[in-house]
DNA sequence: TAGTTTTAAGTTTTT
DNA sequence: CTTAAAACTA
């Protein structure tokens, strides 16, 4: 039946054609960074569409991030325009959404919503009464564990997790609490829909019969939950095809199993793997430096990756002598290219390894108008002023909601004690209680009495102005399996504006409406005024972003949805970022790829971090090995000589990653030569060789010098008056001069100024 | 008990 | 240095 084959299969490698013309048992690509596979799955998906007669509706496409889904249906819809039709998601916005429609069959209404990380320690608080902070918070942490392994607190293997016996009451408990709530938390998203599909034959069927295609991209990020979910979408019939590189795996701290890319033709049996190694992005030096690094991970499968494009300029080392001058760097460079004509600010990415770093970037850009934008979670919607408008709205959808009841309901304060709260949630109980409700059943003080039941006109007021204009939602809106894509969200949304909805106005006229009446608004214009914030601001900036939902109840939880799932909310902000030099984490950077990229903070205790195990420095090589193999045709790497640190100067040692890479594939730049620094500390003299990195002696050298002003060396045995014996760990500059931290042999360690000599301690000889 | 001041602690990475 | 928690005052 097949004529000519089309015309988008062309540009494609053996391989790759391979990989989009299988068809009839399980793929696994083995795919390495940068060897077009997603090329591969959006060709793919054309592919069946077009040649294949398959319906769009039917095909399935999961990866990991929103960017990544956001992009694969941009490229897809190059293709072949009807691949619009295909579910391209995240898992945690497929799990979303497949909860919507059939979270009745665990309990779960329709209108949930779903609690981020600090609503989760928030509730966990109530939970555990009077606990630390810090035990709290390790509690939320090991139940987001537990649930990425796909564990109930039934479960016996949960003591793998978290090994004290009363983890399991918490797990148990704040299970049971958030189902009378009525809300999820990022770990249900997956586990609740593989659950249903396990207990209810007829949904899975339903499943089976819906999506007869099911990809899987980043298939290496996969936790156990992630895999049984796919397992569960399968049917006899369904076709499933992952792509993945273990080198490439970079989540293990949240759950991902490596195993599952290992394991996948034992999982699903008859299993045929294809290999992409033919890589097209970047230049061979380039390539050459990334691997070098992984080179040194024992637990990989190994491959070799082969440099389409061939030589190229060499990777450009830059040692500098602060982070200041790091930004400096880095802007000279890009303006520089810039301004020659030989690049745009949209070819270049900066890359650091923690949010923090981008402060100092991002001031320094903003000063020399360099075009910029962040990618990643925004901070904004972790504000206090921008929660809580959201826990109001949360109230709305959802009146059993504990953590934004707690949040909301003395805000600003009315009267409403913590006492009083403590009551109304005590007299909710059960199931299916309305806070409301509850509070409004119950005897409290005149003053209390009076300030809640404003607070809950003021909630009724707002759901009334919902409730007017909801279209109400019909059962079989809810379990309809139609898939409706962000694309066609927007046309729905564009068309209802034309009709004469409420143009330009939507969602914001509830939410506006709610701010004011609650006093919240009033309360941060006051705040404001007091410490000159822009808490104001801020929430109108919310309010322009809700004025593009619907003003009902389907649009109100859309709205909450998209801010919990997607945190860049890129659509909404991203007007003027088209060109513009990318700010970004190297974990962000996954799937991406830029002309020119910049490695930044490249030193031991930033990248890689500090005090970790081996397997979890293999993880930081494969992180570098990310970062570096998103570059097109120019990379610099850069570290400094000393960095400020909670507001302290240290000196940074080269991370161990510049050590593996072979110098004679890089070229250096020493800037740390005229640096006044240099001049005010002579210690680091001569004999400092920073790009001497192969053996240590650059550290070696630097250390030394440091003991040696100090007076004291690592391992030296002292005696302290008020401490006693103690062995001396660390040597190093500070602010204030050299600090040394001794253990003491009582097991406490402290830290001293070491020109207190002589007088806060004496020297005993000999050593350990 | 609400709001302020003082003190301590702290940085991975994301859905 | 910034932010969160504890301690304190009105």
């Amino acid at each position: 039946m097949r004529e000519a084959s089309p015309p988008y299969l062309e540009p494609l490698n053996e391989e790759q054609k391979k990989a989009v013309l299988h068809t009839g048992k399980p793929l696994l690509i083995l795919a390495g960074a940068g060897s077009g596979k997603t090329r591969v799955i959006t060709t793919k998906i054309a592919w069946l569409i077009t040649e294949q007669g398959m319906d769009p509706r039917s095909i399935l496409a999961v990866t990991f991030t929103n960017k990544a889904a956001r992009e694969m249906a941009e490229r897809a819809r190059q293709i072949e325009p009807r691949a619009e039709g295909a579910m391209l998601r995240t898992f945690h916005s497929f799990g979303a959404w497949f909860l919507r429609r059939n979270g009745n069959f665990a309990g779960l209404n329709s209108s949930f919503v779903i609690y981020d990380d600090d609503d989760v320690i928030s509730l966990l608080s109530g939970i555990m009464e009077n606990a630390p902070k810090p035990e709290v918070k390790q509690c939320a942490h090991n139940i987001s564990r537990a649930k990425d392994y796909f564990l109930s607190a039934d479960d016996p293997q949960l003591v793998k997790i978290d090994s004290r016996k009363k983890f399991r009451g918490i797990y148990k408990r704040y299970e049971k609490r958030l189902a009378q709530i009525g809300n999820v938390d990022f770990g249900d998203l997956i586990k609740k829909p593989v659950e249903i599909l396990q207990n209810h034959v007829e949904v899975a069927k339903r499943f089976h019969d819906r999506f007869k295609v099911i990809m899987v991209d980043e298939y290496q990020d996969a936790n156990v939950a992630q895999f049984n979910l796919l397992k569960e979408l399968c049917g006899p019939e369904t076709y499933v095809c992952v792509v993945g590189d273990d080198d490439q795996s970079i989540y293990r701290f949240r759950g991902a199993e490596v195993k599952n890319i290992l394991e996948f033709p034992d999982r699903f049996s008859g299993a045929d793997i294809i290999r992409l190694e033919k890589n097209y992005r970047s230049t061979d030096p380039i390539l050459k430096t990334a691997s070098s690094v992984v080179d040194n991970n024992r637990g990989r499968l190994g491959k070799t990756l082969y440099a389409e494009k061939g030589k190229g300029t060499l990777p450009v080392l830059a040692y500098l002598p602060n982070q200041d001058e790091e930004a400096a760097f880095c802007a000279e460079k890009i303006t520089v290219s810039v301004k020659n004509g030989e690049s745009s600010w949209s070819d270049w990415a900066v890359l650091y390894r923690t949010n923090a770093q981008s402060l100092g970037f991002e001031t320094l850009f903003l000063r020399k108008s360099i075009p910029y934008r962040i990618v990643g979670s925004l901070k904004f919607y972790e504000r206090e002023e921008i929660k809580d408008a959201l826990a109001l709205l949360a109230l709305l959808v959802n009146p059993r909601d504990e953590v934004a009841f707690r949040r909301v309901a003395n805000k600003p304060a009315r009267g409403v004690g913590a006492v009083t709260i403590d009551k109304i949630i005590e007299a909710s109980g059960g199931y299916n209680s309305n806070l409301l409700e509850a509070g409004r059943g119950i005897d409290l003080s005149a003053k209390a009495r009076a300030g809640f039941d404003k607070f809950i006109k003021v909630i009724e007021e707002a759901a009334s102005i919902l409730e007017a204009s909801d279209e109400s939602m019909t059962g079989a809106e809810m379990s309809d399996n139609v898939s409706e894509t962000k694309e066609e969200k927007k046309h729905k949304r564009a068309k209802k504006e034309k009709q004469g909805l409420k143009s330009g106005e939507g969602l914001s006229v509830c939410v506006e409406k709610l701010l004011i009446s609650s006093g919240v608004a009033e309360y941060h214009r006051t705040q404001d005024e007091i410490s000159g914030n822009s808490k104001i601001a801020n929430l109108q900036e919310l309010l322009n972003t809700a004025s593009k939902y619907r003003n009902n109840r389907n649009g109100l939880l859309e709205f909450l949805e998209d801010i919990e799932l997607d945190r860049s909310m890129e659509e909404n902000f991203g007007s003027n970022t088209q060109n513009s030099v990318t700010l970004i984490t190297f974990h962000n950077t996954k799937g991406l790829e830029f002309r020119r990229v910049i490695m930044t903070g490249l030193e031991q205790g930033i990248f890689p971090r500090n005090e970790i195990k081996d397997d979890e420095l293999e993880e930081e090589r494969r992180l570098f090995y990310v970062g570096a193999t998103r570059a097109m045709d120019e990379l610099y790497l850069t570290y400094c000589m000393v960095r400020r640190m909670y507001g302290r100067t240290q000196v940074s040692q080269p991370s161990i990653f510049l050590r593996e890479i072979d110098k004679q594939g890089l070229q250096t730049e020493n800037r740390t030569e005229q640096s006044t620094y240099t001049e005010r500390r002579p210690f680091i003299g001569r004999s400092f060789n920073p790009f001497n990195l192969n053996g240590m002696t650059a550290n070696a050298t630097a250390d030394a010098v440091i003991e040696e002003r100090a007076g004291y060396k690592r391992g030296q045995r002292i005696f302290h008056d008020d401490h006693g014996f103690g062995a001396v760990m660390e040597v190093k500059e500070s602010d204030d001069g050299p600090v040394v931290r001794v253990r003491f042999d009582s097991g406490q360690e402290k830290r001293f100024l070491s020109e207190y000599q002589g007088r806060a301690y004496e020297k005993v000889s000999g050593d350990s």
